[in-house]
RNA sequence: UCCCCAGUAGCUCAGUUGGUUAGAGCGGUGGACUGUUAAUCCAUGUGUCGUUGGUUCGAAUCCAACCUGGGGAGCCA
């Protein structure tokens, strides 16, 4: 018995005439009174489904293969057939049909081959994996998963698996998920009536980490290029259609590296991530720009095609001062630049990503390289049309006066950062690196709207359902 | 967290300017037809009208609070 994907069997890779077994779930039963039905199956091997051809005359005909709904598991054997009908080239004559499993009430099985809005689907995160849409997704967003792998480790960049658990704040700003196996009932107090942390699992206050940053900048400096790529968590009430209390991300880190260094990097990355989608992921591609975004797959060509705009921060204010635009919020040099405004010069100047940089000081992290402007840090954001930043990096303040003199400004704990201060007093490098949002790049990719929907089981305010 | 919008059948929505028995399409089911392909055609069922409270002779409809979802903003990736 020869195992067949199906990605395979519509592929061409088996001779008409082979006799294969594919193995999936049913997505529509059509009957004919010719005497045969046709089964689409779908395995998750590629979009589309195979169209079993089953004879009545097989012996469980009428008792199980006119019964079968959308959502039934099956095993079907047969021969590997030129389609008579259209819509595929290759189709299975099946010579034995067997049902796994049932649909309990197809009445009530909430997949239901219909269209569904995105947030219904959501309700059913553990089931939607069976629709079009998020077989699709799940097949882009591995695909770009592995893309991104492969790029650093063409490049020579190794993968550094960053602590989860972290018992620091890496930036000062974000806000924690507490790790704790105190007892929330009896919590052990200190004599100033404070929770005493010195019980806890850890001996001290633990939290998810925010970022990888600090971490593989240590690897970075010993190693040259790494990257970061796994969980990140974010605390914050944010109810929008692109955060995520749990999300993944994307951060290299390259030792004598400067801004315009990782600003290429960001550029090649992108360019080649886009490619191995449009190369490998043709179908789900076409998915998309058929039913999502009808620009889908020229907006990534286009990337591909295009230098990426380079603007820095300071040209970025006067363009938008003197664009003839009114925005809700003023636009002035040392304030931070609203979406409204990014928005305008990623999808109105530019048309296309842009990359900002040398950004005032006042509003970045500590950890920014200040220019000799004496006014600017060496950071950039790469913002896209459609989701704004995608990407934000920066080169790192390598001197340790500099690096110091900001921690006192901003009233941060010496104390806390003394490991990464060491970096700065032995042997220190400039270097450089960035953080990607890889959810917002799933969303990017494929045109869906909302980032709860490029990631299987979404965590958000109040939602942490499956 | 703030602003706006919405919550009616399994799903997507219409409707009800307060008044008897609540509507369509899709999906499901039954049938017809067909190498069909989100087929087509015919038939068919389904509702604490988000929750709680208030106003009223009477509330699914008006009001309030809350819950849930969506859009936008802030924070950011």
């Amino acid at each position: 018995m020869t195992i067949a994907v199906i990605k395979d069997v519509l592929g061409g890779n088996y001779a008409v005439g082979d006799t294969v077994t594919v193995r999936g779930w049913v997505r529509t039963r059509r009957d004919s009174k010719a005497g045969i039905s046709f089964i689409n199956v779908h395995d998750g091997s590629c979009f589309d489904a195979v169209q079993a051809v089953v004879p009545n005359n097989l012996p469980n005909y009428s008792a199980e293969v006119v019964k079968l709904t959308t959502g039934c598991s099956v095993i079907i054997s047969g021969q590997v057939a030129e389609s008579a009908g259209q819509g595929q080239a290759f189709e299975l004559q099946a010579d034995n049909v067997e049902v796994v499993g049932w649909v309990e009430d197809p009445d009530t099985y909430p997949m239901a081959p219909k269209r569904h809005s995105m947030e219904y689907l959501r309700e059913f995160a553990h089931l939607r994996a069976r629709t079009n849409i998020t077989g699709a997704v799940t097949r882009v967003r591995h695909c770009l998963a592995q893309a991104v792998h492969r790029f650093f480790h063409e490049r020579g960049f190794y993968w550094i698996s960053t602590p989860i658990i972290t018992t620091s704040d890496a930036e000062g700003a974000g806000e924690l998920f507490r790790v704790s196996t105190l007892d929330l009932m009896n919590l052990p107090l200190t004599d100033e009536g404070r929770v005493n942390f010195k019980e806890d699992f850890f001996g001290k206050e633990a939290f998810l980490t925010v970022s990888g940053q600090l971490n593989v900048e240590t690897y970075a400096c010993a190693l040259s290029n790494v990257y970061t790529f796994g969980p990140t968590f974010r605390a914050e009430n944010s109810n929008t259609s692109r955060h995520l209390a749990e999300f993944w991300m994307i951060e290299p880190e390259v030792a004598f590296a400067d801004l315009e260094d990782v600003a290429k990097l960001a550029e090649e990355m992108l360019k080649y991530v886009f490619k191995a989608v449009l190369a490998e992921r043709a179908d789900d591609m076409a998915f998309f720009a058929e039913r999502i975004d009808k620009e889908a797959m020229n907006r990534l060509q286009h990337v591909i095609d295009n230098d990426f705009v380079h603007m820095d921060y300071t040209d970025a204010v006067e363009i938008l001062k003197n664009c003839g635009k009114t925005f809700n919020y003023p636009v002035e040099w040392g304030t931070d630049l609203q979406s409204e405004h990014e928005r305008y010069l990623a999808e109105e100047h530019v048309g296309a990503p842009v990359i900002l940089k040398n950004y005032p000081r006042d509003i970045k992290a500590f950890y920014m390289r200040q220019n000799s402007d004496g006014k600017t840090v060496a950071a950039m954001d790469v913002l896209a049309p459609g989701i704004g930043e995608i990407i934000g990096g920066s080169a790192r303040e390598e001197r340790l006066d500099l690096l110091d003199r900001r921690l006192e400004e901003m009233q941060l704990p010496k104390e806390e950062y003394s490991w990464y201060r060491d970096l700065r007093r032995y042997g220190t490098v400039p270097h450089a690196g960035f953080g990607l949002g890889f959810e917002r790049l799933v969303a990017y990719v494929t045109g869906v709207q909302n980032i709860r929907d490029v990631i299987p089981f979404p965590r958000s305010p109040n939602n942490a359902e499956f």
